[in-house]
DNA sequence: CAAAGTACTTTCCCCACTGGAAAGTACATG
DNA sequence: CATGTACTTTCCAGTGGGGAAAGTACTTTG
């Protein structure tokens, strides 16, 4: 009933959670929704890629380079155990962290 | 949309979360539960003392010291946020991600 | 009565991690 | 060639968490 670190630190679970929702997802994007800085969203997407999480991909809009992150397969169940864990944590008190 | 620190912290979480689901909770019991040291429960109580969530009662079991520890109402409305909180960014956002 | 045990609390110490700023990279444009 | 875009990496504190060990305040035991 451990709780992934690497999804824990609040500015991953954010990530996690953005990616999570979509089937990718431009850095700018994310950086603005999350209000962070680009190295933060640099680091943190790194190391997320590191741990198998997420893919960056590299690319072009025009002639300008352009980043894109999504979750892999691993990313996507690392993530849902990680909600299921904090349900068990949460759940006693019959909170619940997810709808339904 | 903040994730309160002071609750976030999974050995803190795993407080509040089992205090959440009862009236009162013993030291060893919590410690136990969690699987921490006394010094780590201990440190943790006061904290979430300081930030005014945890009441810690002291008494007596026969002539034996003993700690009880209760969420105060403030413990239990930021817990309550904390965990709508983790919905928001847990739950599908529904945003779209693809810009155009 | 001294030694040992109970139930924590506090101190000490170290390591991991986090974030922002600044510098660096690579390429494109005026 | 200087500037700008889009990041990436380095540098640099500050925070915070955990365990071990020492401390506190009694109580029990030999």
């Amino acid at each position: 009933m451990e709780l992934d670190p690497v999804i824990h630190a609040p500015t991953r679970l954010q990530i996690v959670s953005v990616l999570a929702a979509a089937e990718e997802a431009e850095f700018g994007f994310v950086r603005d929704t999350l209000g962070v800085s680009d190295s933060v969203l640099s680091k943190h997407a790194s190391a997320l890629e590191t741990a198998g999480y997420v893919r960056i991909r590299k690319g072009y809009v025009g002639k300008r380079p352009r980043t894109w992150f999504s979750l892999t397969e691993q990313g996507r169940s690392a993530f849902a155990e990680y909600v299921r864990n904090l349900q068990k944590i949460v759940s006693p008190s019959g909170l619940t962290v997810l709808p339904g």
